[in-house]
Parts: structure tokens; sequence; C-alpha cells
DNA sequence: TTGAGGCCCATTCATACCCATGGTATCCCG
DNA sequence: CGGGATACCATGGGTATGAATGGGCCTCAA
């Protein structure tokens, strides 16, 4: 599972780290996928093979033919910059996805579970601003206390032990 | 279960000893997620692998494009610190957590059944006052007896065997 | 031929790991 | 019941490891 967040740095060739720990979430993979985040943040997003494997079944859920699923497919398959780490652990990013993200120097690499996200430091301090405020609502906390418990009584007593897509390997 | 409170203090190189009866309601695990209270209370929340299996089922259970859902991964998966224990039982505290919660030089730890809570001192005296009054409210312990009972007749008179998230254990 | 990208090596710095120490509470034995 | 020994816990600090970063060179394609 990919959390936390982490700060990195484009360097003089376009090249930025992947966090430690984002590496070990990928479980020893290499190719890394990149896209533009589809509701609009203005970050980027990505994940491993793995997630690409995951968003391949559900997209071939779809209906062949309609507007969903070319729509989806053109975004996330068409619009994925299809990456691979060097040695040390890093990747290159595209021209196109620095622009459309407004990356440019240092950049923050945020969790968010199945796949992480890249942004813009600004955006990404004003992002966290609303989602603070976001979070902190009365009728927030109240929908996350109502799911958490229906998770506890459907699992009874164990730990959660259900379907992981990445590991929290830490080796 | 995470009970009691304790103090702690942080040194030079900014790390923090866990409580050993923290240790030991960590079942073992030396991984530790660390972040802000949803609350705006103004304190650090914690727990291990367990709790944060558990949000993650939980907030998985959340539609997935929802608001509620954007707000709560922000805050709990991309704002979780992902530490690990050293061998003497040891974390590091993340500096921008520490100044998210004024905390420097001693602290407070406070158990929260599945998860614990790191606070400054001070505040937590202030919080602990609030807490006590509110808990004499009678209209707070009319809810308690309520509660109670509906547990009772739930599972019969015998101890308690409902679901437990994190053991007692000490073994 | 030239430029960009991929591959590899080198350096620096934080930190995770390890050892050491002192205090305290507990237990055992006198 | 008292005193001493012991085990455990909190704490301080040194060092090796590995992560992040910078840069050089070779390859391949235009």
């Amino acid at each position: 599972m990919f959390v936390s967040t982490y700060e990195s740095a484009i360097d003089a060739k376009g090249r930025v780290s992947i966090p430690a720990p984002f590496r070990a979430a990928l479980g020893g993979g290499t190719r890394i996928f990149l896209w533009q985040a589809l509701d609009g943040s203005g970050c980027l997003e990505g994940g491993g093979e793995a997630l690409m494997n995951m968003y391949r079944a559900t997209l071939t859920r779809l209906a062949p033919q309609s507007e969903v699923r070319k729509a989806l497919v053109n975004r996330i398959i068409a619009g994925s910059a299809d990456l691979k780490m060097d040695e040390t652990g890093r990747i290159r990013l595209p021209e196109e996805l620095c622009k459309a993200a407004e990356l440019d120097g240092r950049i923050k690499f945020a969790g968010n579970m199945d796949s992480f996200q890249i942004w813009n430091p600004e955006k990404h301090a004003a992002f966290n601003a609303a989602m603070e405020a976001a979070a902190a609502a009365p009728e927030t906390l109240a929908a996350f206390g109502r799911a958490y418990s229906e998770v506890l009584h459907q699992q009874g007593a164990g730990n959660y032990m259900g379907p992981k897509l990445v590991d929290g390997s830490e080796g």
C-alpha cells in the first residue's frame, strides 16, 4: 500500500527518485505508469503493473463501445506514460505530464492506497488545506464512523484479511 | 488494546520510546503509523498495521470518487507517517507532525482502544479537564448506560467476547 | 553527425542499527 | 519484613548502511 507523503526533486535531466517506501510498495517491479488524475485536481497519478492490470480488468467489464469505456480507455490507457525505473530507483518524467501538472523543481509524492499521486508542492498544500477542512466536517467523520462499524461487524474479531492489491511489504 | 496514559520524552535526535505496554498492544509488529487527529483536537493519533488495514478496508467501502473518501484518504493515508520502531522500541517523530501537534520535550501517550494518541502535555491536561466535565453530565452517563445494556442483552451475561482489533496480549 | 536518453559510477548525508548506561521496580532470599 | 540482586525499560550516542542526488559516457536514432 502506498502510504504517507514524501518530497523529491526533478534533476537537471528531468529525473526523479521514487521514494524508497513506494518502491517497496511496488513489490520489486520497475515498470511505472503515470497519467493525469481524472478528477481534475491537477496532479499526476501513478502505479505499478498490478494497478494497471486491475484497471485493465475493470475497463474490460464495461460495454465495449460505450462512451464511458472509450473515455476511460483514452484517459487511463492512451494517456498513460509507460516508464521504467533505473537501477537507482529513478524515472524520467515526460515533458507533457510535467507541463500538465505544473511540475518543476521540487515535487510531492502522496500515497493513495493502491496508487500514488505526484503534486506541485503549492497545489498540494492548497489541496491539503481543503481536505483538512472537509475531513473535519461532522458528516464526514460520521460517514467514516459508520463505514468503520460496518467493517468491524463484517469481520468479527480478527485483523483485516481482505483483498490486497499492493502489499505493505518492507522486505 | 491501548489502555492508560504514559509520559515520554523526545530526545536530541527526535526519537521517542513507545511505552512498553503499547508495544505489547502492537502484538510484536514494529511498523507504526502516525497522523493528525481528524477532529481538530490537535493531538496525533497512531496505530499499527492492523489498524491501518482496518482503515484501508473502511476507506475502500466509501464511494470511490466521493469527496468524503478523498478527504479521508488525504488525511489518513497520505497524511500518515510510516514509521518503524527500532530494536529498543523507539520511533523518530517527523518534524512536520511535531510542529502540527506542538510537541517538544515531554509528551503524553494516551490509550484510545484500537489506536493511541500523542499529546502535548498542557493540551492534554486541558483536554482531560474538558472530558471530565463532559463525562459527568447526566446525558453522557445515560447514553453509556443504554449502550451497556444493549451489549449485555446481545451477549447474554458472560464476559465481553466481541470483536477485538488489537489483542491485550502481553505474553 | 549530433543530440537525447539510458546506463553506470561516485559522493554526500541522513538514519537505522547497534552498543552502552543508569534508574527503577520486582522478585527472591536471608 | 528488609535488603540485595536482577531483569526490564528509558535514554544517550557512535557507526555502517543505504537512499538521494550529481555527473560522465556510451548507445541509438534522426
